[in-house]
RNA sequence: GGCGGGGUAGCCAAGUGGUAAGGCAGGGCUCUGCAAAAGCUCUAUCGCCGGUUCGAUUCCGGCCCUCGCCUCCA
């Protein structure tokens, strides 16, 4: 068996076979977040899906090299740094230092590289150049740069490899902002963007004038620079790979920079959306959260990212409190059993075991089926609760499951340390133990209740009364 | 209208040509000073109608419903 994924150009699942001779390097770029405000739940379920891709290609001995850009100029964000009247970096710092927190509380590995778009101005010139020799590019009267799609095609690429559109059936519609509307074909879409007075101090310099990049032009810019002209993996949302993703391929393979028969991207991943509560998120219908807006009602980011990568990356989820509610006691189910293998095993080591493994990486090697390597995981949890119960658990057998549940927790990220409970908490226990032995209940009791008001709760195993967090 | 996802128990969600994983919630039982954890156990004819087949939830056709994209939204 071996890793298969969905690939939009193919519309199928593929056998994943990257473009290294050896088979083990891996490129992967993922399309970040624009930063002009706090990243929602819908942006971070994506990030947690390339996360998800990251940590299972290096689960499975690919060596990955994961970027993940920041767009850190955009109409939006101009228009706010203006409204505040604050500089460009001022504002993208604070949104997009506040992405790496949240990303952090999603326990997500931080990427190899997270270029920032502003960073790679003269790569994308370069890139823009390029185009401009080769006669795919051209300057429109309003002094911007716009991709030509017809001289694009007339080379003999084609457009239109992610999504099937009918290009002649397209009208300029309202969604066109008023700055493209000199360019020649519809389709057409800017590379560079003449400077305007609403640009305020955001512009740079250029061989066609002070202007800024199109939105497309950084991935093709920076996603070549790091990985290279033709790279394994790309993701993003759904609904990047058209107009963005598409655009991508044709100024990347319309820069003609590829070796001969090889394609810009070779598997392109694409995550479905979230719904919250059965409903697209939107601000009117208060479905809208932030990652903060969870955390403040104290869900945690490790529960948070165990209900996003519960369901299947291509298909639509439905993100629900009630299923927060339920990740966080599912979660609790294994750390129980992770504790008590722990206990269990002791100071035993022991090399992973592998059925649980072997099933945990059939399900995903198939197209990231990760329902199907959660019911792993539970049948497991189930399949050692028994053992403990029937005390055929032997330390070594603990120190074994153990061992597999952390290596599959390398890809799930949902594992916690357990925290160790202060001192002054463990004489009360012992206190307690002691008050049970004398029949005294009622103070047994009140020291029950004293440790839930700090958050602690005891439960009497058979091992003797055991600390655990609220 | 075009293109692409979906419709499986109260909720979330896998999967298969031979009567359906897993999680959550709920009921019962065991254990338990209390409590918790855990174990056992109960709860579905897989959107509708045809067709193919010995047999379809799974294949084919039609229909209904729903969601997304169709130019700067993950």
């Amino acid at each position: 068996m071996a890793l298969s994924l969905h690939n939009t150009i193919s519309r199928k699942v593929e056998p994943f076979i990257p473009f290294d001779p050896t088979g083990k390097k891996v490129g992967m770029y993922c399309c970040g977040p624009t930063v002009h405000d706090f990243a929602h739940i819908g942006n971070f379920r994506t990030f947690v899906f390339a996360d998800l891709v990251r940590r299972y290609l290096e689960f499975r001995g690919y060596q990955v090299n994961h970027v993940m850009n920041i767009t850190d100029v955009e109409d939006k964000i101009i228009r706010r740094v203006r409204e505040q009247s604050t500089t460009l970096a001022q504002y993208t710092t604070k949104y997009s230092n506040a992405f790496f927190e949240d990303l952090k509380t999603l326990n997500c590995v931080a990427p190899h590289h997270i270029p920032k778009a502003t960073d790679y101005i003269p790569e994308m010139i370069d890139l823009i150049s390029r185009l401009m020799e080769r006669g795919i590019a051209y300057q429109a009267p309003d002094q911007s740069i716009y991709f030509s799609i017809e001289k694009y095609q007339g080379c003999g690429c084609q457009y239109g490899q992610l999504v099937k559109l009918d290009f002649e059936e397209m009208r300029q519609g309202d969604r066109v902002s008023e700055d493209e509307y000199e360019k020649e074909c519809v389709a057409d879409f800017a590379l560079w963007k003449a400077r305007v007075p609403d640009d305020g101090e955001v512009y740079w310099p250029s061989p066609w004038g002070e202007g800024r990049p199109g939105w497309h032009i950084e991935c093709s810019a920076m996603s070549m620079k790091l990985l290279g002209t033709s790279f394994d993996l790309h993701l993003g949302g759904e609904d990047l790979a058209f107009p963005h993703h598409e655009d991508e391929i044709a100024q990347s393979e319309g820069a003609n920079l590829q070796e001969e028969g090889k394609p810009f991207v070779k598997y392109w991943l694409h995550g479905a959306h979230l719904l919250v509560e059965g409903k697209k998120m939107s601000k009117s219908l208060g479905n809208f959260f932030t990652l903060r807006d969870l955390t403040d009602q104290d869900y945690n980011g490790r529960e948070i990212r165990q209900l996003m990568i519960s369901a299947h990356y291509r298909e639509t989820f439905n993100f629900t409190l009630d299923g927060l509610a339920g990740a966080r006691t599912a979660l609790n189910r294994i750390n129980e059993c992770a504790t008590k293998l722990r206990e269990a095993a002791g100071n035993t080591q022991a090399n992973p075991a592998t059925e649980v493994v072997e099933k945990f990486t059939t399900a995903l090697d198939d197209n990231l089926n990760v329902s199907s390597a959660w019911a792993a995981v539970f049948d497991w949890v189930r399949d050692c609760n028994r053992k403990l119960v029937d005390n055929s658990m032997d330390p070594e057998t603990a120190a074994s499951e153990l061992a597999a549940w952390e290596h599959i927790d390398t890809v799930l990220g949902v594992g916690v340390d357990q925290e160790e409970a202060p001192a002054e908490l463990i004489e009360l226990m012992e206190e307690r133990t002691k008050a049970r032995k004398a029949k005294d209940f009622s103070r047994a009791d009140a020291i029950r209740e004293e440790l839930t008001s700090k958050g602690w709760t005891i439960e009497d195993t058979a091992e003797g009364p055991r600390l655990k967090r609220l």
